[in-house]
DNA sequence: ACAATTTTGAAACGAATGATTCCTTTTGCA
DNA sequence: TGCAAAAGGAATCATTCGTTTCAAAATTGT
């Protein structure tokens, strides 16, 4: 909370700093990273400016050192903010620890799961996915089991500025009729870790029997999925529990979505207003007095 | 990848180290955020040990510089990997700036959605309601549109430990119907962010008129959902995008199962392999060679 | 064009950092 | 009990840190 406010300030003074803070403070909003883990003069060299110009660039925002200006950087990386572990110290001693450190592990897990991510597929992946859904005439969309919030995810949202994708389901156990039109135009986005649920895998070969463009996301380059697909977006999924944990898919797919309404455009926003205003019509959501005549409850950014 | 391993090292060798060096390693596992974050002589500090003693550990494991032995910590914060930046900025020289930050923007919206997530929600309101969920004759759970992914999900791997879970997709339009036997034993377990969807502000009002409890996940203290609920656990859902991102929201729920997880013992445990071995015996999974007698493929860790 | 002002870079300072050395204390073993 | 070895602590070192000071350079207004 206090990082973005921070940099948002900082960003808003840009224009009316000297050039060579500016050149600080580019160098410190494009490198949020290196702010908290260098030193202060490392950090100046790498940005090719003189360590003065960063205590001013300091002070010029209201902090009475550098290390004030830094602590912001620093807390945002932080896994738990400060003071946790001292509660899971308490706690330890009464006993709980077990519970209290699968609490810790859950959290770095799935931060170090979004991480590596993004850290392995490159933007340029990405990019070729988004590129390949986008042009496709139809979308189909298969994901089971664990993986299903996943698809249906992809589904939602891209169904809020595009009607041509399909999810598969396989409800009433119709699911190869879904695929039975698919064609040499269509793509096929597939989800699955292992172990591979069986339908997955054998939709995405269907798929590519008759001439298909499939998207897997999977867990290993290796991996069934990967095999027949045009595109593969690895992505892992640690967890300290039994099951998979799914956080990093469903990113990846916001980042698929964010990507194809970019490209979208005004067009896409435009569907995605209509959607919205659809929904609206049938009184899809709450409103705080339903009985009065309110305005409807503005939607949060 | 490297980090883990890493620290994995230091745990096992834990038993054989002297006392002093095992002080200053148990704080060096416990806070690795500190590590990362703040100098040599302060952590040592912190941990009640002479500096000397840190540096010795350094160089125990391996490490022929303290600078060293902290570059794991470090890299393991790190939003971006290294590298990145660079890639970034010769495709913003390419005009494909815009996508690029999108790309990082995403990203780092999602950590900090899960830090904020759990650091809002102290690790007693996550046992909390996991407790009142675990204690239920029944859960019902509900969460529609966007964020029916973690609904599904929660069901899906809560009932692979326990059989007492509905899911409310309200398919058929047939939503109320499922409510109509709940009882003053039973839980409903709603999600919703704002806007609210009709139906789940619904539900929720329904739960608690027959007597029942709720515990919502939702995204403010204020939201229709909390009034009604006796567990409220706020979720972050900030995006770059136009969608609500639900990954923080899946993470939390995912925390809620290991927490039951543990809990339920051995029992839960048999539950799951139960489970396992009936999707083998339903051949829901792939294998990688069908036709001949192959052991199934193992199931990743 | 010149003076006033701001911006920038170089040099230098004290403080803090990581590392080393040396010596005391503790431990293990005969 | 005595002794060798290991461990821990204190003092000290060179280095690097963030910061300040001051003069040069650049910008601005007149």
């Amino acid at each position: 909370m206090e990082f973005a406010t921070f940099t948002k300030r900082i960003a808003d003074a840009f224009p009316d700093l000297s050039p060579q803070l500016q050149v600080a403070a580019r160098h410190v909003l494009d490198r949020p990273d290196d702010v908290a883990l260098m030193s202060m003069r490392a950090l100046a060299a790498s940005a090719g400016i003189h360590p003065s110009t960063m205590v001013r660039l300091a002070k010029a925002f209201g902090c009475d050192s550098y290390k004030k200006f830094r602590t912001p950087f620093q807390e945002r990386l932080r896994v738990l903010p400060k003071g946790y572990l001292a509660r899971a110290r308490s706690l330890q001693e009464r006993g709980t620890e077990g519970e209290e450190t699968l609490t810790q592990e859950v959290l770095s897990a799935n931060l170090a799961n979004l991480r590596d991510t993004f850290s392995i597929n490159s933007f340029e992946k990405f990019e070729a996915s988004a590129q390949a859904i986008s042009n496709a005439r139809r979308v189909y969309v298969v994901g089971m089991r664990g993986v299903f919030p996943v698809a249906y995810f992809f589904h939602y949202t891209y169904s809020m500025f595009r009607d041509n994708a399909v999810l598969l389901d396989s409800r009433g156990g119709a699911f190869s009729d879904d695929l039975r039109h698919f064609g040499k135009d269509d793509v096929i986005f597939a989800i699955s870790f292992a172990p591979y649920t069986f339908e997955t895998v054998r939709a995405v070969e269907f798929a590519c029997e008759h001439g298909g463009t499939a998207i897997a996301m999977t867990d290993s380059p290796v991996s069934p999925l990967a095999k027949n697909a045009e595109h593969v977006l690895i992505v892992k999924n640690e967890s300290p529990s039994f099951y998979h944990s799914v956080a990093a898919a469903v990113t990846a797919t916001e980042e698929l979505i964010a990507l194809m309404m970019v490209e979208g455009g005004q067009q896409a926003l435009k569907s995605i207003e209509e959607s919205e205003q659809q929904l609206e019509g049938f009184q899809a959501y709450w409103r705080q007095n339903p009985k009065k005549k309110n305005k409807p409850r503005k939607r949060k950014s």
